[in-house]
RNA sequence: GACCCCAUCGUCUAGGGGACUAGGACACAAGGUUUUCAUCCUUGCAACACGGGUUCGAAUCCCGUUGGGGUCGCCA
């Protein structure tokens, strides 16, 4: 039987574990991401774990749990396995070492012996002097006795490629073709001293080995392109088409880092953003429909996706729009998942929700208190803002709330409704009825006549109907956060 | 410094020579939801970085300037 697979498109998304999953490189996971799925390609996961002293196992956990709750899934590696493994570098050490040695062999490779402080010092005088820094060659003709020499001092050697002269051009699918003089293009190391191979060697074995036809990958990488294809050519290996995609900073036209607040994903799925919304707004940073769309599902975004219509220049990452197209998707979530989804979130909140078991009386109440509060989330963590008042004695009260409850007009409003609160369970019937009393008695309307009972009821000045608010509250609750207003 | 990429409202973007008195969205402002606020609706504010070309015609093509970003590591 011939292989039935659609199509041979591989591509590949290669974090290190170094850190939690950064803003940016799911940005990178989801674009190879959407265009494996819209192409029926083959989505690989790779880990570039070669560096020896950063690299850590609970971040490779971390990436593939991270990954995961984002929404992605992927047909090749370390967890999965796969036809081309293995998926962690660390793990293909012997295929760096033969590729090594075929590219010694043709000569365009040889052994370095410099230190690192020696080449500090070269670089720095270069720049002092005000020349190009790249590598001088120093060692690319020693001969053996020399080499001897040096590793009887003791000195290990790293391994450099050989740049010859030319020119090589990157073909880039969001660019159009890049030419790069490889004259600036110092002889840089593939194979490090300590025998773990350098990020370009290590690049390019593999998306040679795997098969990778498009690399998907930030535009930090577009001058490192030349390296890699240097070397995929010097081992055989036809270079697969190159995406850069542009780069996401912060409001500050910065790139994005901690001083911008929330960077890895971990902290917005915490905060109970939902996935797909974040993959919406991911999405946009750098592509757009090409209509006025601006809402997708990941089915929809799938379908839509198209590399060729990619932003060439940097965005800037804005929480308020993500706040916005959240919300959007909160609205289409049915109330009973919704319900289920933000129950992990009251619980972890001191005082809300503390019972374990949540019988369906309970869950019922909830659920009419979602329904209300839903317009205002964007994140189910923002459902602690408001379920106080549905489900404390007493609400917290902010400081503008508490001011207006010092004023004469707040007293006077509890006191008329306290009068006139029947037994039965309230309605909006009889809200209205309460409320044209006091309007009566008062003669307060508007702003005035709203913002006390509002503070007193909710202890904020802002958030749902109370016309809402008033049915699901029970009247002794009622009672007693009207008669501890009279007290202040 | 050298090399590379980029440049439309505050932000994300549409725009591929005439359809542009430049469209949408977020944010912001005003009004409305026959009584409140952070939802919702309506309206408004707001941009082609600059200078040269090419062309009958340029946001769109070319060159330069300026600005921003990236790379130049035995980090990835």
């Amino acid at each position: 039987m011939p292989d039935v697979k659609k199509s041979s498109v591989r591509v590949r998304f290669a974090p290190s574990p170094t850190g939690y999953l950064h803003i940016g490189n799911v940005r990178t996971a989801l674009f190879n991401w959407l265009f494996a799925r819209k192409s029926e390609a083959d989505f690989i996961l790779r880990i570039e774990d070669t560096d020896s002293l950063r690299s850590r196992e609970d971040y490779v956990e971390s990436i593939v749990e991270d990954l995961s709750r984002f929404g992605l899934d992927w047909d090749e590696g370390p967890d999965v396995g796969g036809s081309s493994g293995p998926y962690r570098q660390s793990q293909r050490i012997g295929l760096y070492a033969k590729h090594l040695e075929a590219l010694l062999k043709k000569g365009s490779a040889y052994e370095c012996f410099c230190l690192p402080e020696e080449l500090d010092a070269m670089r720095k005088e270069q720049a002092e002097q005000g020349k190009t820094i790249r590598y001088s060659g120093k060692c690319l003709h020693l001969s053996d006795e020399e080499k001897r020499k040096l590793r009887s001092e003791g000195r290990q050697p790293s391994y450099r490629f050989r740049v010859e002269n030319r020119q090589v051009v990157v073909r880039d699918l969001i660019r159009g073709d890049v030419t790069f003089d490889t004259s600036t293009i110092g002889d840089f190391i593939i194979m490090k001293s300590d025998g773990w191979p350098s990020f370009h060697f290590a690049v390019a074995v593999d998306d040679g080995e795997m098969k990778i036809t498009h690399v998907i990958r930030g535009e930090d990488h577009l001058t490192n392109t030349p390296k890699h294809i240097m070397i995929l050519e010097s081992l055989g290996f036809d270079p697969p088409r190159y995406a850069h995609l542009p780069m996401i900073m912060g409001q500050d036209h910065q790139p994005l880092s901690k001083r911008h607040g929330h960077v890895s994903i971990r902290d917005y799925l915490d905060e109970g953003y939902l996935p797909e919304a974040l993959m919406n707004y991911l999405a946009l940073l750098g592509w757009s429909s090409g209509d006025n769309q601006e809402i997708f599902s990941s089915r929809e975004l799938i379908k839509r996706f198209e590399l060729a219509s990619v932003n060439k220049s940097a965005a800037v990452f804005d929480n308020k729009k993500l706040d916005w197209i959240s919300m959007q998707h909160m609205k289409e979530i049915p109330d009973v998942k919704l319900t289920q989804m933000v129950i992990p979130y009251l619980k972890a909140e001191e005082g809300l929700c503390s019972r374990k078991h949540i019988n369906e009386e309970m869950f019922d109440y909830l659920k009419k208190m979602i329904n209300v509060l839903r317009p205002y989330l964007s994140k189910l963590k923002d459902i602690n803002e408001y379920a106080d008042i549905f489900l404390c004695q007493q609400v917290r009260l902010s400081e503008e709330a508490g001011e207006i409850l010092r004023t004469g007009n707040a007293k006077k409003i509890s006191e008329i409704i306290l009068e006139n609160l029947g037994d039965q369970a309230f309605d909006e019937k009889e809200f209205h009825s309460i409320l044209n009393k006091v309007k009566r008695e008062t003669g307060l309307k508007g702003k005035d006549l709203f913002m006390p009972i509002r503070a007193v009821l909710t202890g904020r000045l802002s958030g749902p109907e109370l016309v809402e608010v008033f049915p699901l509250l029970d009247k002794n609750v009622i009672r007693k956060r009207l008669e501890s207003a009279l007290k202040i």
